[in-house]
RNA sequence: GUCCCGUUCGUCUAGGGGUCUAGGACACCGCCCUUUCACGGCGGCAACACGGGUUCAAAUCCCGUACGGGACGCCA
């Protein structure tokens, strides 16, 4: 049999960090047996469906390179298959009718909490003819739970699980207005598709239970369960916005590259001895059940940060631009020409050594693409009466020179520190990393000048001097 | 309240009875490199929740306690 997992989202309007976890592992589980990896979407809240949602999720298993193996699936669309098992599991009196009013039960509910006693509903109308039905109530269809013994739980992370049947509630599985409820359509849904592994978060692992009811009276092998402990936010409570970006849009539009997100995504729960840096190929190969942990993490953005700027590293140049884009555009409003272009491929490997995300490097690129329309405060303490006559000579020598090559600015800076400021190249540097960049931090300036070249390099200084003179 | 799960440095984790004076990574601190910032190099700080067992030997196995999390919908 071939290795099924899926990806069933639904449709909210965003993909959360801790499904698209949840996502990477099912896809590189398929992936490491050679499997399938399915796609499903949970639109049976028809209140809150809509296309654009259905998207946003797409994109996101775009954007994070995960490719599955069908045409995503509609679970509304197999509404009918849904009811037909409903029917057939009442035929085979393994379910039965329901005609209590959602106010009856949410009375029910109170009063076993005052009690203390479970508030799972108490099978009234189990054992209950239908000519006792109530008028005007439309039942719901209820799956028959055993009352007697266990249901073991073989789980693949948390290990072996064990829940008394009679602590298994009679769940709704077809609701009073006929529409099947998600747990009737899952397992039909997983059922039908051939999954053979379900790997999801810890939050199902109760529900696993009352599904497996079904498989049961229905007769159907069970898949393989796998429950992923919960991303948990800094404060140990559930990972939400108030501790930060938790949609995976947010991480790419906060300039994180998508094999950081699978790397750190990966680690954060899995292990594989001290690795750190595990690149997709190598997940493939190594991911299994027996590196996943099994109590929650919590989310590091720092560490996140840390990965992004290794991956930014290695990052192919021109790829890096095609990425910066985007970020120049929305951030400094920048569209590249040829020459920003030119001085962008020139400049990458200077520029994404230093930066942590496509944020970062979009500001530094910045450097290369723009003259300084102000200078920063600390950038104002460098030109003043006392550089004005550095600017003005490296002005000069910088004309002089044939061709500004990174050896030739170095040369002839040094030299020029040597003969004026005894030897200190921080007083001809400093002056001059304000006057081209107006901070006082940026990549190493004799690249900088090479780049800009002779004409922008020696413009950017007469501007400098100029404002020095004004003031 | 009922049921389920978890607990190793601040964080992610390695560890599956002796090799643990508990290893790695991020963060933090210090030094070095250096034209700035960053990178990099070197070093430092820092953890087995608690209490009982089992055993010659426990971070590792068992039980209990505490704390944390999750589930208890005609939501998914």
């Amino acid at each position: 049999m071939t290795i099924t997992t899926r990806f069933p989202p639904s449709p909210t309007g965003m993909m959360h960090i801790g499904n698209a976890r949840t996502a990477l592992f099912n896809w590189l589980y398929a992936r490491h047996t050679g499997g399938k990896f399915l796609i499903r979407i949970e639109d049976t809240d028809r209140a809150r469906h809509s296309e654009e949602a259905v998207q946003v999720i797409l994109d996101g298993l775009a954007w994070l390179g995960l490719a599955y193996d069908n045409m995503p699936e509609s679970q509304f669309a197999n509404k009918q298959r849904h009811i037909d098992v409903a029917n057939d599991l009442l035929a085979k009196g393994m379910a039965y009718k329901c005609y209590c009013s959602p106010e009856e039960l949410s009375e029910m509910r109170e009063q076993a909490k005052v009690e203390g006693r479970p508030t799972a509903y108490d099978r009234r109308w189990r054992d209950r003819d239908a000519s006792e039905a109530p008028d005007g109530i439309e039942p719901v269809i209820r799956i028959k739970a055993k009352l007697d013994g266990y249901m073991t739980v073989n789980d693949q992370v948390q290990g072996d699980v064990k829940v008394a049947y009679n602590h298994l509630d009679d769940m709704i599985i077809l609701r009073s207005d006929g529409t099947p409820t998600y747990m009737l359509a899952v397992v039909v849904d997983d059922h039908d598709m051939g999954i053979t592994h379900v790997m999801r978060g810890d939050d199902h692992l109760n529900n696993t239970f009352r599904q497996n009811l079904i498989y049961e009276a229905m007769g159907w092998e069970k898949p393989i369960y796998a429950h992923l402990p919960l991303i948990h936010g800094p404060d140990g409570a559930k990972l939400s916005k108030r501790h930060g970006a938790v949609g995976i849009r947010e991480f790419q539009e906060l300039g994180y590259l998508p094999e950081t997100m699978r790397n750190y995504l990966l680690k954060l729960g899995w292990a594989h001895g001290d690795n750190e840096i595990i690149s997709t190929e190598e997940a493939i190969k190594l991911f299994d059940f027996n590196g996943i942990g099994k109590s929650a993490a919590k989310f590091d953005y720092a560490k996140l940060e840390n990965l992004n700027a290794h991956y930014m590293n290695e990052a192919d140049n021109e790829r890096l631009i095609d990425l910066l884009s985007p970020f120049l555009k929305t951030h400094h409003d920048i569209i590249l020409t040829d020459i920003g272009l030119k001085r962008l491929m020139a400049g990458m490997d200077e520029l994404k050594e230093r930066a942590k995300t496509l944020v970062d490097l979009a500001a530094e690129a910045t450097l290369f693409l723009n003259t300084p329309s102000e200078y920063s405060e600390k950038a104002q303490k460098q030109l003043n009466g006392g550089t004005l006559d550095t600017l003005k000579n490296l002005s000069n020598i910088f004309e002089k020179l044939t061709k500004l090559t990174t050896e030739a600015v170095d040369e002839a800076c040094r030299s020029y520190a040597n003969e004026k400021l005894e030897g200190k190249l921080g007083k001809v540097m400093m002056p001059l990393r304000a006057a081209l960049t107006g901070t006082d931090k940026s990549p190493n300036l004799t690249v900088m000048v090479a780049i800009l070249g002779k004409e922008e390099t020696i413009s950017r200084i007469q501007s400098a001097i100029e404002y020095i003179e004004k003031q």
